[in-house]
RNA sequence: GCGAGAGUGGCGGAACUGGCAGACGCGCGAGACUUAGGAUCUCGUGGGUGACCGUGGGGGUUCAAGUCCCCCCUCUCGCACCA
């Protein structure tokens, strides 16, 4: 491929440039408009930048580029998330510190970034493993544990014997580890959780104040789960005391045919009789043992057993059978359910296959075939408590539910209640490479350490092997193990557990306000200075957790007034998977990995760059192509001879006259057409307009500098090399970062002539074009004389004119 | 099954509040310049080829539908016994 530009040479250039003037530094000065423009910060993999993260990167950077040149005092930082797996499995492979392969890992991060021209205010960089940033990490931690809401708790975990550690729910996946597959069991043990249900409304509500995609609310929402309901007091028959459900139908309480529990109910030694003690040990011990992925397979074939106890229906005193079957989690609710197979598909299932009886209370559906669910239709019937107290008969279910709900709550056998998807957040992993807590021990007894003390170092070792029963290789190291609690003096021994990965990258936006703060956090002026994120850009496999979790903690420091705004991040946006040329996903094993430094060193940055956002919509899955490379390469080259020729000088071609009218036009119409597609990230269809200005240029002998410099402002943001470049061959000083954004003048755009195209019947016929200032009259007059062949001499029935935009014969 | 999003040329994709479907790029074809071209430039390129058909399929609203309404099909992502 000939080279028409040196895209090697000007780039080391540019980059060598912007370096040594510190061209992107952030300025603290406050008089100045703020934008906040965040790119979710990497783990730093051994295997580098791949051009998937370069599209978020892209896109960000073309942003904050256009943000400074209108004025704007742009925050963009970058950092690594650098605690993880993976650099510890390596360690526990190979012996290698995970902070050498991390700091190595991160090198060729940096490197690879800042080869692509991504315009980082570097001297803030922070990464979650340095010492003066978990520092913050474990004292937002400290924080949480005052309040309250971070508690140990014996749970059963997902043990997973060959990571040697504790898997979070949300890190197995078909009920294998999703790093490496293993098998995963579970385990009680101590932990440490986060109790972010307390936080479940204001997560939920709060998502009204953010501008993300729709389909991340949703799943957020979801993932929260609020339902709302009653519960409900049934009596035990035969035993004292009473059991406790949640329902969200309390309209088909009538409904109840029998009673379902958790297998690990804690009721379940209570209400089981004599006779039925061997098969419900059995069953609770076969269900124990069942994997989330058996639970999920059986989906289908729900399995019980009867335990032989009763409870009583409060409405109509009714027996009920208690069951237990694992189609019931312990874990929500109260574990325990009334069941109305009529109006519950999954009771209707159970019911069926153990022949228990199914009765109707909401008419309207065939419950004989299937379950009827549904709340907007149907009345309710066979709904009448015995005594007369209350009928609920011929309402509606959505009138009936309050009706029944106070009813019970009268006679105290019940309350509106809401319930959660949501579970509190187990917050410890037996890992060496992650934030030690900032805990100690006395006689049983967790201990915060007093802040002060902060950070609570991570201990060197040499032994990063799992200690094998569950606790992390931290439990090896006596030393370090063992000391005192400061305030009692009394003998003490640490936490041992460290902190997930996620702990980092739940406060990071806030640090790159303020990196360097000795004394706190974040100064509190420039938090409010710069905070909500304007813009955060990042993959979707995060619209759930690190969101949710940030978000957490967000409120949490908003509570104790670290932070000023409710929400941590205005608007979202997910670019979408680059796929591979062959439409897969990437992957090694199929052998369509695009390598972005092999693309950068033939087609150079700027054309990656460009490439990378002229692909398709930025939150598209759309596959790689090195052909379209080549294409904006293309107009890379064709850009840079409009102006320069091939001794790499000042193009003769390039004037001083005055421009068209028609040329002014086109120049004011990218401008447009660039800004709004900017702001709204639509940047291939910014580019495609770029490349219309060029091909028009290309065509002209004369190009006057009048609109030759705007274009060069407006490739900026894209092509920043290749723009600097362009923009000293024309004579100017560098940078032109520091130039402000061209202005488009709207009267300008309106062009003089226009063309109407003449419909017949809604079938186009004929175009005409004519001066802007021409009447209805004289264009009906030209277009009939235009169409005259399909009007065949008949009088339009109807002649619809839309202003300056069409015409339509209706014949 | 539920939820969210999407189906437009050979390919990636354009098309604002209904108003010229296919911008721009890739690919392909023709030509120019050249010793040469996988460089560059110019022209052409939805399908048929006379006025017809074309935005996943079928209905509808409208002077006019890729765009709005109803039914159906397919794909992608997420959730998946949450009572």
């Amino acid at each position: 491929m000939s080279k028409t530009y040196d895209h090697q040479a000007i780039e080391v250039k540019w980059q060598a440039y912007w370096e040594q003037h510190r061209t992107f530094r952030v300025s603290d000065d406050q008089a100045l408009p703020k934008f906040y423009c965040l790119d979710m910060f990497p783990y730093p993999s051994g295997s580098g930048l791949h051009v998937g993260h370069l599209e978020g990167y892209t896109a960000t950077d073309i942003v904050s580029r256009y943000k400074r040149m209108k004025g704007f005092n742009v925050l963009h930082p970058m950092g690594w998330d650098a605690f993880g797996l993976p650099a510890e499995q390596y360690a526990v492979k190979t012996g290698v510190h995970p902070a050498i392969t991390t700091a190595q890992n991160i090198e060729t991060f940096k490197r690879q970034m800042k080869r692509v021209g991504l315009s980082y205010d570097w001297e803030r960089e922070i990464g979650t493993i340095d010492p003066e940033y978990y520092r913050w990490t474990q004292w937002i931690f400290l924080k949480l544990f005052e309040r309250g809401l971070a508690y140990v708790a014996e749970v059963p975990v997902n043990w997973c014997p060959a990571l040697g550690t504790v898997l979070a729910n949300e890190e197995i996946i078909d009920g294998k580890s999703e790093v490496g597959g293993f098998d995963v069991l579970r385990k009680p043990m101590r932990q440490w959780v986060l109790k972010i249900t307390a936080y479940a409304d204001r997560l939920l509500e709060d998502l009204k104040l953010v501008e993300w995609p729709p389909s991340t609310l949703e799943m957020q929402k979801n993932w929260i789960g609020r339902s709302i309901g009653a519960e409900v007091e049934f009596a035990l028959a035969d035993v004292p005391g009473t059991l406790r459900i949640f329902t969200t139908r309390p309209d088909t309480l009538f409904g109840a045919t029998y009673m379902v529990l958790a297998p690990e109910h804690p009721l379940v030694e209570a209400v089981t009789t004599a006779d039925r003690k061997t098969d419900v040990i059995a069953y609770r011990e076969s269900a124990s043992r069942k994997s989330d992925l058996q639970r999920q397979e059986l989906e289908k074939e729900k399995t019980g057993v009867f335990t032989g106890g009763y409870a009583v229906n409060p409405v109509n005193d009714e027996p009920l059978p208690i069951w237990i079957a694992d189609y019931v989690l312990m874990g929500y609710g109260t574990g325990a359910i009334m069941a109305v197979p009529a109006h519950d598909e999954r009771d209707w299932a159970f019911a069926k296959t153990y022949g228990l009886p199914i009765r109707e209370v909401i008419a309207g559906g065939q419950v004989g075939q299937e379950a009827f669910v549904s709340t907007d239709k149907g009345t309710v019937v066979n709904s009448s408590s015995p005594d007369g107290s209350v009928t609920i008969n011929g309402m509606t279910p959505a009138d009936a539910i309050p009706k029944i709900t106070a009813w019970l709550e009268s006679r105290g056998k019940g309350r509106k209640a809401v319930n959660y998807k949501l579970r509190d957040w187990l917050f410890a992993r037996q890992r060496y490479w992650g934030e030690p807590f900032p805990i100690v021990w006395v006689d049983g007894q967790a201990l915060p350490l007093p802040e002060e003390q902060l950070p609570v170092l991570l201990p060197e070792t040499s032994n990063f092997k799992p200690s094998g029963n569950g606790e992390s290789p931290l439990a090896n190291l006596t030393d370090w193990l063992t000391t005192t609690d400061p305030i009692s003096g009394m003998p003490a021994s640490r936490e041992t557990n460290t902190m997930p990965q996620w702990a980092g990258s739940c406060w990071y936006y806030l640090r790159f306000i303020d990196p360097k703060n000795q004394s706190l956090l974040v100064d509190p002026a420039k938090e409010r200075y710069w905070m909500p994120v304007d813009l955060y850009i990042g993959g979707s496999e995060h619209a759930v957790l690190h969101l949710l979790y940030a978000r957490f903690w967000h409120k949490v420091l908003y509570d104790i007034g670290v932070v000023s705004t409710p929400e941590p991040f205005k608007k979202l946006v997910h670019q979408g998977i680059v796929l591979g040329e062959d439409n897969q996903k990437m992957s090694k094993s199929r052998g369509n990995v695009v390598n972005p430094d092999e693309i950068m060193d033939q087609f150079g940055a700027d054309a990656v760059r460009l490439y990378e956002m002229f692909m398709g919509p930025l939150e598209a899955v759309k596959p790689w192509s090195t052909r379209g490379v080549e294409g904006v390469t293309r107009f890379l080259e064709r850009a840079w001879r409009l102006m320069v020729n091939e001794e790499g000088r000042l193009s003769h071609a390039v004037v001083e006259t005055a421009p068209t009218l028609k040329q002014q036009r086109l120049l004011h119409q990218t401008i447009k057409k660039v800004t709004e597609d900017i702001e709204t990230l639509r940047f291939n269809t910014a580019i495609s307009q770029m490349m219309v200005f060029t091909n028009e240029m290309t065509k002209t002998e004369q190009r006057s500098r009048v609109l030759l410099e705007p274009f060069v402002l407006l490739l900026a943001p894209f092509a920043p090399h290749l723009a600097e470049e362009l923009w000293e061959v024309l004579g100017h000083q560098p940078s032109l970062s520091q130039q402000t954004w061209p202005i488009f003048d709207p009267a300008l755009i309106i062009s003089d002539r226009l063309t109407i195209p003449i419909q017949v019947n809604g079938k186009l016929r004929a175009k005409l074009d004519v001066g802007t200032d021409a009447t209805r009259e004289q264009i009906e007059e030209l277009a009939r004389g235009q169409v005259a062949e399909w009007l065949q001499g008949k009088a339009p029935k109807k002649i619809v004119y839309v202003e300056k935009k069409l015409m339509n014969f209706v014949v």
